[in-house]
Order: C-alpha cells, then sequence, then structure tokens
DNA sequence: AGTATCCATATTGTATACTATAAAGCAAGC
DNA sequence: GCTTGCTTTATAGTATACAATATGGATACT
C-alpha cells in the first residue's frame, strides 16, 4: 500500500542531505519562501521540515530566523569526547546484542565503504563510512545509546567535510596520506566487525579507542584535543 | 524586548509537561483538532509541536496518526543502562567543567527538591528531582552528553511515574519506604553536590553508580534488570 | 452467514491568505 | 554628522480552506 509519505518528511531528508553535504553552508540562512519554491512545495512542509531539524541540531533559530548550525570550533574537544565515549559503548553493546541480520547489514556498508575507497568523491566516501557506523549503532539495540552515536556521528562527518573541504585538488603529498588513512580505516572495519561478530565486546570497545585516536590524528592538525585521554578511559576505576 | 514566542512551543511545552505528568496516558491518541481547540490556536502550531514531541521521542507516529510513546517494557533494561553510562558521564564532566553559575543553579534546585519533599505529590517531588539533576547535565558543559542525558531522565520519569502511578492512597508500609527512600535521595543529592563542587570527578562518578542502584532498587520489584552489572562497570580495563 | 468491495466520513497533509513582528532605511532633531 | 524614532518592507507565524487518504460500515454477492 506504499504507505505515501509526507512531503515534509522529504524535505527534511532532503535539507540533511544537503546541510552534511556542505550544499548549505553552517550559518547560511535558510528562507522558507525560498526553500519552498525551489522544492516545488508550500511553505507548510518546509517549515515542518526546518522544525525536525532545529530538533537533530543542524538548524538553529536565530531569533525568527533558521540558519545551519555553525559548528562553534569551542565544541570541537567536547564532540571528539562524546565520540570516543559512544563509540566505545555502542560497539560494546553491539558485540552483545548483534543479530544475524545486523552482521549482514554491517556486512554490506563495509562492503560499500571498500568499494567507494579508490574512485569517488570525499562526500560518498564518508557518506558511506557514516552509514557503516550507522548499521553497529543500529547492532548495539539500544535507542538511548543509538540516538546519542548518531548524533556524535553527524557532527562528526559535518566536521570533518568542512576541514577538509579546501582539498579540492590536493597535492601529491596529502593524496598519498590520503590513501594510507583509508587502508588503516578499512582495516580497522573489518577488525571491528570481526570482533562484533565474534560476541567479542572488550575487543569492540579496544578497536573503538583505535579508530577514535585514527580519526582524531588526522584532524588534530587542525584542531585542539578533548579532555579524555586514553589514562583516563578507565572511567575512574 | 520580550522576544515574544511562538504559539508551536508553547503548546510543545504543554504537551511535554502534560505526557510527563501521564495527563496524556502512554499510547493516546493525539488529535490535531481537538488539541487545537482545547488550547485555543488553530492545527498549525499544534502540528509543529507535535513534530517537535515526535524528534524529542515523547510522540511517536503511527502511520499518519500520532501517539504519546507507549513506553515499551523490552527497553527498560535499555533505559537502565543508558542512565548508568549517561550519569556517571554527566557527573564526571560536571565536576570538571562546573562553572560558580552551574554550582549555584544545582544547588538552587536541590533546595528546591528538598523543600518539596514532605508535602507535596509525587508529581512535584519527581519534578523537582529531574531539574536537580537537569542542572547538572547543563554543568557538564557538553551538549553531547546532554541531550543523551536528558533523554533518559526523561524516560526514566516517566517509567517512574507510570510504575508508582497506582499508589494514589498508599498504605502505611509504603509511605514509610517512601520516606527512607526520600531521605535517601536527599542524602546522595548533597554529595553528588559536594563531589562537583569539590571538582572531584572520581567521587561524582562513584555516586552515579549508588544514585543508579538507588534508583533502579526502588523500581525493581515491578520490573527486570538491565545489561550491565557493577563488575562490567569497568568499561573492560 | 461470511466476506469482499465500495462508499461515506473523519482526520491528516498541503496550499494560501492573512497577521504580526523584526529589521532596514529614511527623516528629523540634537 | 550622528543618533533616535518613525515608517516601510520583508519575512516569519497563524488561521483557514482545500485535497488526499485511510478507516469503518453497509450492502451485495457467493
Amino acid at each position: 500500500m506504499a504507505t505515501t509519505e509526507r512531503d515534509g518528511n522529504k524535505i527534511a531528508r532532503h535539507l540533511r542531505d544537503a546541510i552534511l553535504r556542505l550544499q548549505y553552508r553552517p550559518g547560511q540562512n535558510l528562507d522558507e519562501a525560498e526553500l519552498s519554491e525551489a522544492l516545488g512545495v508550500s511553505r507548510t512542509p518546509v517549515r515542518e521540515a526546518i522544525i525536525q531539524l532545529v530538533a537533530d541540531g543542524l538548524v538553529v533559530r536565530d531569533g525568527r530566523k533558521a540558519r545551519v548550525s555553525p559548528l562553534d570550533l569551542d565544541d570541537v574537544p567536547k564532540l571528539y569526547d562524546a565520540l570516543l565515549i559512544s563509540s566505545r559503548m555502542v560497539q560494546r553493546l553491539a558485540a552483545k546484542n548483534r543479530t544475524e541480520d545486523d552482521l549482514s547489514s554491517i556486512k554490506k556498508m563495509l562492503m560499500r565503504f571498500e568499494n567507494v575507497t579508490e574512485a569517488t568523491s570525499g562526500v560518498e566516501r564518508s557518506e558511506a563510512n557514516l552509514e557503516f557506523h550507522f548499521a553497529i549503532s543500529r547492532a548495539a539495540g539500544n535507542k538511548y545509546f543509538q540516538a546519542f552515536y548518531n548524533q556524535v556521528l553527524i557532527d562528526t562527518i559535518r566536521l570533518a567535510r568542512v576541514c577538509f573541504s579546501d582539498q579540492l585538488s590536493p597535492d601529491a603529498d596529502s593524496v598519498s596520506s590520503l590513501s594510507a588513512h583509508l587502508e588503516e580505516t578499512v582495516r580497522q572495519h573489518r577488525l571491528i566487525l570481526a570482533a562484533i561478530e565474534d560476541a567479542d565486546a572488550d575487543t569492540a570497545d579496544e578497536l573503538a579507542v583505535l579508530h577514535h585516536k585514527l580519526t582524531t590524528e588526522r584532524i588534530k592538525k587542525v584542531l585542539f584535543s578533548g579532555v579524555f585521554d586514553d589514562k583516563q578511559l578507565q572511567l575512574g576505576s
């Protein structure tokens, strides 16, 4: 019966994608009339989409105006603190709770990521990367951790794209650095999948720490570091 | 300049409160026309409020209809897993990052809770309790952990209210048990405040574990237990 | 009698008209 | 010449009219 979808949701998805792809830049004003004309609907569904995105944290209200969330640099260390904790918890839970369906979903996303690794653009790569981690998030089977992690992942991706969006015509040096980075990412993804498949929560947890380090090291040159460090990860024990 | 607020937000707050107070029961259908008449506005702001609440997780879409989220019992252990982790992280962060303003805000909420402890109704009590923990959440100074914890707190309160809503005319036994529980709650709240004031993250963390135990023990009779236990709290170290 | 189809109706989804308000520009006074 | 206040205008907020669709019931046919 095709369960007809509301325009508001479609618009919200479209805007979400566009924001994640930086087609709408952080801080950019969102004009309702303009959007409704561009998308061929009335203002009503556009407004409803904007309200959803505000709740998602991708759009922020500035008086009565709506703007794409600005990615405050002060929040970056906080983001990476949250990424570390949430990814550790989610991968730990995923190792415990994953079903066979979850596993095949994670595998599918892993392969998709590996397939887009060589050729395609940075946007497609990070989108596939995101989907891989979303699949793990679902496998955790806990909607609270899932929401937490997803939110963190989204901002991580947005931040990464902002940081690397300059490299449209990268030099030979950064190309080889990128290829080494992607190789290591693929390697870690496979290990993470294996740990989750083996229901090995401790390894999945440790791999999350490594993956976090990989992610942050790559951006650390541009930005500063978080509150937590490896020692403090024992969480007070 | 009074920054006039949109009706949609007012309605959303009203509905949020009503849902938390179980004035709208979990599972109850939300009729837009009915609500708009009851609240004296048109359907538009009511719809916008509902969209916000869906994003908050308090309302769920069931086809095109909107219903108050049903508090699935399967999610209860997951909720308490999330409560344990999120409260530990937030109190740890609060001990590190709290400002003087945060401290006075927490103190204010602590006193408010103590003042409503004796006389007033369960709803007012749990509302004051919620505000105390919200204040700590703000003090953590990390929007990701804050959103995570707030979401968990809200469902914790909803669940507690559902579990104890039967006790409208409690017997002498449960009254004395309640009073002991409140006394211990107050004691722990003071210790938590002290730890945060002393910037003692480890103690704040340990107190979160104790507070979680206090919360869950009181409900454990009704429901079952979570995935994590005290041993596993070392998080794989 | 049971079931399936079609129609009636209730309710959500969308468009548009109207209203309120905040921001920008212009004018007048200091 | 700068500031202050009024007017204008653009844009968000709300109400309402209209359209689409799902749901329940009635009727007819097997």
